[in-house]
DNA sequence: ATCAAATAGTATGCAAGACATACGATTTTA
DNA sequence: TAAAATCGTATGTCTTGCATACTATTTGAT
């Protein structure tokens, strides 16, 4: 077999929070992380980090990211919005919009063309290709989706989805 | 101010009746998302993107990320771990590790020698430094997690952590 | 006991995202 | 009309994530 072998997520057991100083040992797996257990940080990053993985897998052969994606969806439900109108709706600043813009740009997934009312301003939309592929994405998504939050039940989800977004929102009002 | 024309907002798809409760504050400059709403790895990374920013400016002093932090706090309490120990628990591979490594020494906050037991190894341990460091920076995150976490109860965080847990805990084999 | 496989650390290289800074063209507004 | 704000753009840096591959060492199966 290859010597090399990743993409082993799943060795992890189940594990209480039982407060035992491990030592210079190591031979079990598990190592204690008491204090990051309590913050939220912690958790969002490993979830997120958990779901980014299982969601680059899903959609491996359209190589796309989670932000890619989320900036495609937008630019079609909005067409001939602005690159810092996308930017802002994603927060993400400009410089990083650039590089996204000329990278969906250089694989045919959007157009652009000059704003008539205001010259500064590129209006982008879909390609024909980036509507065929976002359109096929989407199933490949909601079931990614689907499989992935399977643990959580429908209320959870939605309860989940409330509170994450309670914490980004706002900060504005 | 920015008097512009927004650019269709609410423009109707062909698909999806809409019974969403998305567009509910939709307002002035927003754009419209409704797919990605429903998208619970949508929320998980904006929620995290906001979150990491607030974090990046707390410690902006000690110029550490939340990967640093996390693997250094896990250093602290498993001193004598080895790096793939510290790898494995925060779900990074070893080569992303390595230079992470690298970084933290040449920062001078941790230390490395050869184990004993299996030559192969190198145990990792805070330095002087680290532990002062980590000792600080404590205080700062406790603090930065309290603010931000402020919009939520005490029992909608404990739930917050509940769920992020069980989407990337288990996954067991 | 021996040889093959697994493990730990290491080195390179590449893609992406985030951020900072700066500049030119084009509005807006004071 | 001059000053300020916007938009797109170009550079450059840092961190992370991941693939590959090579060496040294340990383990395991025969």
């Amino acid at each position: 077999m290859a010597p090399d072998e990743k993409r082993s997520l799943g060795r992890r057991r189940d594990k209480q929070p039982a407060p035992s100083p491990v030592a210079a040992d190591s031979s079990e797996d598990e190592l204690e992380r008491s204090w990051l257990q309590q913050l939220v940080g912690y958790h969002l990053r490993m979830a997120h980090l958990a779901l980014y993985r299982d969601f680059a897998a899903a959609v491996a052969d359209y190589d796309l990211t989670q932000k890619q994606l989320a900036a495609l969806e937008l630019i079609a439900t909005n067409p001939g919005a602005s690159q810092v109108d996308i930017a802002q709706a994603l927060s993400m600043d400009r410089a990083t919009m650039m590089s996204m813009v000329k990278r969906l740009l250089s694989r045919g997934l959007i157009e652009r063309r000059a704003s008539k009312i205001d010259r500064r301003r590129h209006e982008i939309r879909l390609s024909p290709e980036g509507v065929s592929t976002l359109e096929r994405v989407h199933g490949i998504i909601d079931h990614h989706e689907d499989s992935f939050l399977a643990v959580l039940s429908g209320e959870e989800r939605a309860q989940l989805i409330t509170l994450l977004r309670r914490l980004y929102e706002r900060r504005s009002a």
